[in-house]
DNA sequence: TAAAAATACTCCATAGGTATTTTAT
DNA sequence: ATAAAATACCTATGGAGTATTTTTA
């Protein structure tokens, strides 16, 4: 079986042309390094090298061998310094997941950040509904998720981050108290928009107005946001908002955002890793990140 | 430091995803594995994979070691089989150093024979000067010589394979007897033309003229076999040729190729190599080779 | 004969095995 | 409670050292 060692003497022999010298480069003894180049020239069945007074010769043989172990060699220390290199926190591949109602929202404000202070950290983004990622995480295709609060796993880890409000998207036509009344109120009178079944942010919202009743909802269900407040827009009817969304759907022609009568709902934004994963300190280091980002979004909105 | 059982036992376990089952197939322990998988995890300050009851599930810089480790591994297996396949003779790069006046006349013959046969041997050809190539083996550059012996070198070990008899060219009009009397009487109503310092042919030819004086040689000296023999041609003088470039050369206009009065003069062609080199064996199967290619030349020109 | 590599041998580090404990689900 | 990996400990292989012999130029 060749071993690392054998390449490396052998290789330090097709340098210096010379036992022992070699073997002085290995800061080992000539018997040693004898041995171990012996050892390879029988394992591959082939000499390697030419023994005589005036020093060594490589064989045509021993020169592609040399070649390739040099190459071996390379690889092996590009190995080794890669992976010391991204000791650092948060550096190399990383798959995060990320819902829908989040990701459009934070990414633009969290990417520049962490470009910038982890610019050895390469995402692999991928967005897709809680249900989703959260199977994709188990599963070991992701390593770190981004998503709304609390989801039930005991295989997992999750860390809170902010609590992102609703607010209450109405057609601009509409006249309203402020703050707006709770909602379970203002339900009464209007229909109520939400995202198609799978999204989280429809059953929160649901949770939040306390309704159970289908009557009162539009069972028809858009697949973003961003279609919802159209539809809002249009005077089909209200939607729930996560403030974070406010920034880039608020400006919608025709809509108004009102924020909510304390208790004022909202979700809880967090991540989600799997208890096992040895990365925790990474996933904090990066929810820090994540928190920073959003506080530049809530900044940019006043 | 980082050594191959480290790769290959990780390699299984980022295949397996097991402890046990990769160690299995490694046909070890499992704790022999583990403690393996540990000290690569150490070395590289690393965590490579995930524990868990469930199996094992790699980290992001897990599976980009993985794939490191799968290329190394991958690069000396074909080391090996590289190695293994060209246990065969006359396989693998060979550098063959041979002179001017051999190169192009055997070389068509031998290299169609040599790719039939040896499909594995990769030549690299330098053609020069005795001196130059005798210069560029003892310094290793080159593994093999294809030359006119003897060549006197402690160092070296030669191979003589065949005799190549000297033709006398005349220009047509020139009346003689046939079989071409003994040289040096010939020489004494004739100009010799010769090649240029440093080719062993011009040493050669005036070694079996018995001729040293300068007076009745063409000091001129051509570069190549084939503008001498144009010389001739042009009635400026006689020259030697090598039977071997008798198929070539001996087509020229105006040129007549005799055989010379026994006992016919000759050069022996044989090779060369470095006394301490392993692939003696792979030199006489060359040599071999050579001979037959002569052969062949020989049959071609009847 | 002198320099270089191979060989002989001894010692110790480490890989691997067995038995057991710890951990996580 | 149980499967899986880690740990402890022992053994044996083999890598490295010292001393010496063999080779070859």
């Amino acid at each position: 079986m060749i071993t690392l060692r054998q390449l490396r003497y052998f290789e330090a022999l097709a340098r210096a042309r010379h036992f022992g010298r070699a073997a002085d480069i290995c800061a080992i003894t000539q018997p040693a390094l004898s041995q171990q180049v012996k050892e390879l020239e029988e394992t591959l069945g082939q000499a390697l090298v030419e023994r005589g007074r005036g020093g060594v010769r490589l064989t045509p043989m021993g020169r592609e061998i040399a070649e390739r172990a040099r190459k071996v060699l390379a690889d092996v220390r590009d190995m080794e310094d890669h992976a010391r290199s991204r000791r650092a926190r948060l550096s190399g591949r990383l798959a995060l997941g990320v819902i829908p109602s989040i990701a459009p929202y934070i990414l633009p404000a969290l990417l520049p950040l962490l470009r910038r202070e982890y610019p050895d950290l390469e995402l692999e983004l991928h967005e897709a509904q809680t249900e989703v990622i959260l199977e994709e995480l188990s599963d070991g295709r992701l390593d770190l998720l981004l998503l709304a609060l609390p989801v039930e796993a005991a295989h997992l880890q999750t860390l809170p981050l902010f609590e992102d409000p609703f607010l209450l998207a109405v057609p601009s036509a509409m006249e309203l108290p402020r703050p707006a009344p709770c909602l379970p109120e203002l339900m009464a009178g209007h229909r109520l928009l939400l995202l198609e079944e799978g999204h989280c942010l429809r059953d929160q919202a649901l949770a939040v107005c306390a309704l159970r009743e289908r009557g009162r909802i539009d069972t028809f269900g858009a697949s973003t946001l961003s279609t919802i407040v159209q539809m809002v827009a249009a005077g089909l009817g209200i939607t729930l908002l996560p403030e974070m969304a406010a920034a880039v759907e608020g400006r919608t022609e025709g809509v108004e955002l009102l924020r909510i009568a304390p208790p004022e709902p909202s979700r809880t934004v967090g991540l989600a890793w799997r208890r096992a994963s040895p990365l925790e300190d990474d996933f904090h280091a990066f929810g820090e990140v994540v928190r920073r980002a959003q506080e530049g979004l809530a900044a940019l909105r006043k």
